[in-house]
DNA sequence: CGCAAATGTGCATAATTATGCAGAGCGTGT
DNA sequence: ACACGCTCTGCATAATTATGCACATTTGCG
């Protein structure tokens, strides 16, 4: 039995994606797209990853919370060029470092994920200050990062 | 088993009050309440009904569709007192009276109400024409009726 | 670095929800 | 008034989702 967080980070990233493009009317089905993409997951873990992610099963398909809808996922796409790379500033803080002129854009992307991780974000001109609540949280945001531009 | 036509309109409408006032996590519990207040019903028909009014289960409780949020109860409560009676004129056309200058606002009530057996409202200034698709939807749209103004 | 506390998982299974069927109440047409 | 058809129900049960446990890893600390 594996723990391994990235993992859990990018599987749920995945659940989220392929809910935005297909109607999922039952866990087994979302098992069966995981798998498809690489994702190695239970029927359990799925349950749990949807609580998580707050999803909502509406008569027969599940639906992402609003908030989330917003986010397309070219939002991402357009961002994701600017991003020179991040690094970890202690614990808690993460700078992460983009074209001149286009942190705002990208720090304007990051919160419209609405990652639970991150307690905020200041935009300079190509510089971005990241903060987490902990070394923990400073992790998950990593993956975050990670699975969305690259290590 | 009872086919009571007017007993499902009432429990639906008795559902999405105690939707609104409680945070129900299961049918088991939805059922409970009901018969709290003299609904018969089983888990079954909870079942049925929560799909038909596109009920949704978030996490662990069910929620309300966006637009039915919109209509608080205390609405009909601001106009019941307006309704003085109505009739059917036709198969699918009814007529609603109410006190002089007050139709309008009765109507805005309905039409917020969203009751899918209405087609579409008139209002005047003491009479309401409400347009139903069928006899059978007019039957429907006479149970709501009953419902909220009183026989 | 070593140990205790957290976290994440799968498995097996309990808990909950959905649904095929058959029966009952009503409305409609003759 | 009678027959036919439609809708709504409950029951029994299939289908689906949630979760207690045990265990593997990882994280936090001294």
């Amino acid at each position: 039995m594996a723990a391994d967080l990235n993992a859990q980070t990018q599987r749920r990233d995945a659940i989220v994606r392929i809910l935005r493009q297909n109607a999922v009317a039952r866990q087994a089905e979302l098992v069966t797209l995981l798998h498809r993409e690489g994702h190695d997951a239970t029927q359990s873990s799925v349950s749990r990853d949807l609580r998580e992610l707050g999803v909502v099963k509406g008569g027969d398909r599940y639906l992402l919370p609003d908030g989330e809808d917003a986010l397309t996922p070219s939002h991402f796409e357009t961002v994701r060029s600017f991003v020179k790379g991040y690094r970890a500033a202690g614990p808690t803080l993460t700078v992460l470092r983009t074209s001149v002129g286009t942190a705002q854009s990208v720090a304007i992307a990051l919160d419209k994920a609405g990652w639970p991780e991150v307690i905020g974000t200041i935009a300079g001109d190509d510089t971005i200050f990241i903060a987490t609540e902990s070394a923990k949280a400073q992790r998950r945001l990593h993956d975050h990062l990670r699975t969305h531009f690259g290590r």
